[in-house]
DNA sequence: GTCTATACCATGATAGAC
DNA sequence: GTCTATCATGGTATAGAC
């Protein structure tokens, strides 16, 4: 009986060192990306050894895939949290200005949409994939009922719509206007929820 | 006077080799982007020796400059050649189309968004500078003109609208909806045209 | 499980013959 | 200017001691 509280402690030990690291990972993969971030660099910011990372995972694609896992499941907590009660329309701004301020605070990641090694790996974790089905169903379900609403375009298939949200997650322009210095935080992400529901016309 | 032929037919065969290196170099950079891309791809898909590369440009950031120079200057071109009697908002939807259909035949660099040393050589090199701010400065004229017109929001400083048109020319929603098959290519980019400047609202 | 040290490989860049 | 062959670097991954 006095072995669980033990073994209990290791593994919360366990799990923040590993908490720790997909930290590092997540920072990392959205100050350089996946490519350009190495394990010495990961190793470096949580303090430890390089070879000390495999033993937690055992590539840089699974460290990679982790951090992924980890801001979909943040994602799926934030829409299943969010005030029933607010119109379709508003919980979908709502999710698109969370990814932006996160992405402001340097926390997104951005997604591989081109051939790389970690593409590949994302397809085949059965995890990651599930955790995107979940959220793609939920986003689709606001979708839907916004459009049931009036309060998005009819003639746009329920997937443009979606995919367009998620592409503007990781819009460019963020960057642009975030180095000029020009423009607040607030108003940067003001501009491109409005240039995404609204348009430029 | 016998020898500026001659002269002008090497010179000729030159530019012709180094077209065919750049060309390359534009494909591999739109489809692996430049981190991925390495030198002996490019040497393989031109058909030389990668030693030969490096006695046309003297390095990997010198030949990605070298494509996004000439993709500049075929926009400059393209927007210069444009019918003045079009609207001005009409432009830039052509504008827009244009810079779409060349990467749905992938042709279209992604732009570095990132900390890269490509981001670096690029902002070093004066003729991409030089290049670039004519562009953005033909591309603000238009969005004046067309908010005068009233067919640009007047709440949108102008350089929040050429970003946003810049980032939508890479806009990963068209990989997306590209690689689901379920679109054509005209209706995907009508797509992008359409969320770009009207919303989904 | 953490460390130091290292194997192994990919890649950017170069040397030197022709 | 093109080639073959090679160097130097840096990065993923691993071995083996503690």
């Amino acid at each position: 009986m006095s072995k669980e509280p033990k073994l209990s402690f290791k593994q919360q030990q366990l799990i923040v060192r590993e908490n720790a690291i997909v930290d590092a990972t997540n920072n990392l993969l959205a100050k350089k990306g996946f490519d350009l971030m190495t394990m010495d660099e990961v190793a470096a910011e949580v303090g430890i050894a390089k070879a000390s990372l495999y033993k937690h995972f055992p590539s840089k694609e699974a460290l990679a895939a982790a951090a992924m896992i980890r801001l979909l499941e943040n994602a799926l907590a934030f829409v299943r949290g969010m005030e029933t009660n607010l119109a379709p329309i508003d919980q979908l701004k709502s999710v698109l200005q969370w990814a932006l301020e996160i992405r402001l605070r340097g926390g997104l990641p951005t997604l591989p949409t081109e051939n790389t090694s970690l593409r590949e790996a994302l397809l085949n974790n059965t995890r990651y994939i599930s955790r995107l089905m979940d959220l793609n169903e939920l986003m689709g379900e606001l979708i839907e009922r916004a459009r049931a609403d009036g309060k998005i375009r009819k003639d746009l298939p329920t997937e443009v719509v979606l995919f367009t949200i998620y592409a503007r997650s990781c819009d460019p322009t963020l960057d642009y206007l975030h180095s000029n210095e020009q423009y607040s935080g607030d108003q940067i992400i003001a501009f491109l929820l409005s240039t995404c529901f609204d348009g430029l016309s």
